[in-house]
DNA sequence: GGTTGCCTTGACGCCGGTGGCAAGGTCTAG
DNA sequence: CTAGACCTTGCCACCGGCGTCAAGGCAACC
């Protein structure tokens, strides 16, 4: 399999693939002419890293998860590291989510506060204008 | 007041200040040698700048409420447009917390997969080793 | 031989809010 | 006169996951 299969197949670019590679993620055996050749496996291995992309992982976090699956694991979340990974990522994910509710109720405050405040103006106008 | 004394009074730097000019939000006299010169309503803009990049907003989100302060109001938050852009905030902030929720189950969901296999692997390792 | 379509490496662009540095002008104090 | 503490403009670097173009090699078919 070629770089442009193996991307339609993934469902990705072949410049996402070469570079997955010059981060150690990908690996290629090269035919005669220099193109890269993957087996099947390789396919499992993008399929994973696209998911793991997807869900909000870096390139970095993915390393242990390809890792796994090289080691001959049919899922790549079953290794130690991987499971460490997942674990801090939900961690960051909570606070996240707690950022984002402090956020939230910051944006209603100032939403209520300038509502309140309009309404003040408005009438101010309205007594101005007479 | 010049650039170094609004940059500290303000809690950011000249570089920042410098920026927010370029964009438009802060605005400077000069003075005969050249340097900015601004006054105390300065320092009020650039605050409200800050308190918005901490919430999240980008420097396009903060011009409404820029010039709502200089229209002279004791909030940039009151005018029309800064209020459609708190209402659009807080909507992409509960997308956000939305989009987060769903990864965190995904998260936990790998989790517990990951667990669950690598029981069945010890369990197998075990084996393996008698 | 020419065209088409794959492949190769290399390098720049993007986004946003700075940090940092260069090379220079200005003001003040000793 | 000099040191140092301001100020000026301008430009490069950063982060991350690519998109995109350049310039060229290789394969296959007419």
């Amino acid at each position: 399999m070629l770089i442009g299969e193996l991307a339609e197949r993934a469902g990705t670019s072949t410049r996402a693939l070469r570079y997955y590679e010059t981060h150690g993620l990908v690996r290629a055996a090269r035919s005669a002419n220099g193109y890269r050749v993957y087996d099947e496996a390789e396919l499992h291995v993008v399929r994973e890293i696209r998911a793991l992309l997807a869900v909000g992982f870096g390139l970095d976090d993915i390393r242990p998860f390809v890792a796994c699956l090289r080691a001959g694991n049919a899922s790549g979340h079953v290794c130690p590291d991987s499971v460490a990974v997942l674990r801090r990522k939900l961690a960051e994910v909570d606070a996240g989510i707690d950022r984002l509710h402090a956020v939230r109720q910051e944006l209603r405050d100032q939403l209520a506060h300038a509502i309140a405040h309009r309404e003040e103006t408005c009438s101010r106008l309205r007594r101005t204008a007479r």
